[in-house]
DNA sequence: GAATCATTCAACCTCTCGGTTGACAATCGC
DNA sequence: GCGATTGTCAACCGAGAGGTTGAATGATTC
């Protein structure tokens, strides 16, 4: 279950357009148009990258008129980093054990 | 630079098999075989695999006779939390905007 | 009601992905 | 040296990604 939602979140995630969309869409709401702007990419493909990252549950939509209103939802964000998160303490002792390397290197150079 | 590293890290997390065998390198240094053993995949499926985790420098591999030894390198994965992390402040904001909804909703019932 | 604007949909293209199979290369045990 | 083991490589396959274009839909404006 969780599984799954990992699986899309990190596709989701995996495009530098989509995360550039989510940071400017953390500026703010933002219309498709506005989405699509700093990428020149035509409406139809922002279209298709919006309906990416609300499958992945990372953004919401709400039409206004003709414009449809999109919305940061970064609750799955934080799944994915509780997820991370778990590998801390691996790469923590990696570092602390090239540290101490470093150190025994310095010992034995006097 | 760092763009492009995320790329291939988020990438390299979206396939399912791949995280499992991330967890499983956790447990300890493991031969492609030993890899592929629990997917039940064939050696080739599991060395491409491999050859992505490798490629998104989240694993190193050392030969050994005939065998190749694969261990954890957990250093991309913190350039992705740290991604990751930045959106906290973003959601807990909302989490705290639910809780006070939640809370006036409690309000109202009296 | 016609023209315009914001967006989606459908069709298409090219590339990449995840997987397989079969042939090859290196190493090991005997 | 021979056969088994461990792995890679190349070729292939079907499905999906990321992009385009052109037509269709639904408000808005005049």
């Amino acid at each position: 279950m969780v599984e799954q939602r990992l699986d899309t979140t990190f596709q989701a995630l995996a495009d530098p357009t989509r995360r550039g969309m989510l940071a400017n869409l953390a500026l703010g709401e933002k219309s498709i148009g506005e989405l699509a702007e700093p990428f020149e990419m035509s409406f139809a493909g922002a279209s298709k990258h919006v309906k990416v990252l609300e499958q992945a549950g990372l953004i919401a939509r709400r039409k206004q008129g003709r414009t449809h209103v999109i919305s940061l939802e970064a609750r799955p964000l934080e799944e994915a980093e509780r997820w991370l998160r778990q590998w801390e303490k691996f790469w923590s002792v990696r570092l602390d054990r090239l540290q101490a390397l470093i150190e025994s290197d310095k010992e034995e150079g006097k």
